[in-house]
DNA sequence: CGAGGAATTGAGAAACTTCAACCGTGGTGG
DNA sequence: CCACCACGGTTGAAGTTTCTCAATTCCTCG
């Protein structure tokens, strides 16, 4: 099984052997989170950097009057709480959407790793960059798309980044999401996703199979979301060499 | 005049003297830009990184039918694109809002300093780090508040960040924004904007004489908003000592 | 004084929300 | 094995927020 970790690094810029090794050797712990589980908390400051290895989560944040606001998907691959080696203290939640298995990377061996190896270090802060540029890309959604729009950029965005790490087949892939979950994603109520989700189908533009989406052309569908990749900075076309695999559903 | 750049470092984490001549140095060369003027645009791949040491920038991105959304407000000692050091290329414009002083920061210097600067290479990921923290919370805004809230937080936002670098006074800061920016920073019309204003200074939240923003009562603004600081991750409370000035108006 | 950009206001339309009901499915306990 | 329950999805209808269009005023600058 390919390490999500290093695959994705790698997707951004050229590691040294050791570094290589490190990494491996760094995601050695692992573990399993189920469903539905805070992997780490608002206020909280883990001493652990979690990086999620299959299984998808949220980054998630409660207002006061319980609304919520969803702000970013991880996927394999993708640093939990990154931040926490600098800033201490975690400002929003982290939410597992479906089983989940993790490594936990001591914060330590993140400062010795980014202190002592510049091109590993570059790599975090590439992915932080890349994280910060979708977040702009999300805010350019909920500011300027209308529903539709929004959810199909959506589909575009997860479509794109599955795809990088050989979690699509054609056009599909799999999202354990519920439209309240999305409705928190796009700042929009669970009846009106509900019905734009009905519209993006009538229009032909994406199908469902049970927790699957089905993209009939993508290119079709980049073009009404106004979709363009560019902001995500991979460096090579999505590689599809061998997927990583998800953790069967509970 | 104090250095905005290593200010606002400090605030952050305590740097080594060389650190901090080093920084001083490096903001050596300065120049001034007029106002409304891109700082760097979307494609560019800059030889030099940007921080901001007086006046108002903005990050935004134009949409293909014109549409445009502004991510940030820059404000001095804030980097405009600390990214390119790393990702190469622009994802998106960065436009002065007023005439601003920056200092160009040579790749190779930033290079050099984030290598061989623990410390220092510390503080800018911090700097990165809150720039993310705050996108989130743009988008918590964007996502889940009505227009008057939305705009109140803003305010509370931007009194917030002037007031940590000294560009408040009681609870007015100047703010060279048109309604139509606000518009575009906020996800609303300009119309609306306007109502949501006069909303706002109806209900004694806000007033506005000239460019100037006075908030009469910044803890009410704040609870009307739902506005937490803690996203800013600001070291310690707000420390008024020598403001950084701001160049005349052109 | 005139021009141009920004602010303001009104009115009608579109997007989106809320509430409430109903359906379908999968899991659980008897 | 079946009744029941809970949750997510679906739909209708009415209400609210926000948008667009268009006209008017205000301000600043030349």
């Amino acid at each position: 099984m390919p390490n999500a970790l290093v695959r994705k690094l790698e997707g951004y810029a050229p590691l040294d052997a050791s570094d290589r090794e490190r990494l491996l050797d760094v995601c050695e712990k692992t573990v399993v989170i189920e469903a539905d589980r805070y992997i780490t908390r608002i206020g909280d400051s883990p001493k652990d950097v979690v990086v999620i290895l299959e299984g998808f989560a949220v980054r998630s944040k409660l207002l006061r009057d319980g609304r919520r606001q969803i702000f970013a998907f991880l996927v394999p691959g993708d640093f939990c709480d990154l931040h926490v080696a600098v800033l201490d203290q975690m400002d929003h939640d982290i939410l597992s959407m479906m089983p989940c298995r993790v490594a936990q990377i001591s914060r330590d061996a993140v400062r010795e790793m980014t202190e002592t190896r510049p091109k590993l270090a570059k790599a975090l802060w590439w992915c932080t960059l890349v994280d910060e540029a979708i977040l702009r890309e999300w805010l350019v959604n909920l500011g300027q798309r209308d529903a539709e729009q929004r959810i199909a950029h959506l589909f575009c965005e997860l479509h794109t980044r599955l795809h990088a790490i050989g979690l699509t087949t054609d056009g599909s892939f799999s999202l354990p999401i519920t439209q309240n979950e999305l409705g928190d994603t796009m700042g929009l109520s669970a009846v009106h996703v509900n019905r734009s989700l009905r519209s993006l189908r009538d229009a032909g533009l994406v199908s469902f199979r049970g927790r699957v989406i089905q993209i009939p052309d993508v290119e079709r569908l980049q073009h009404f979301a106004d979709f363009d990749p560019s902001y995500l900075h991979l460096r090579h076309g999505p590689a599809a060499e061998s997927p990583v695999p998800l953790l069967r559903q509970a």
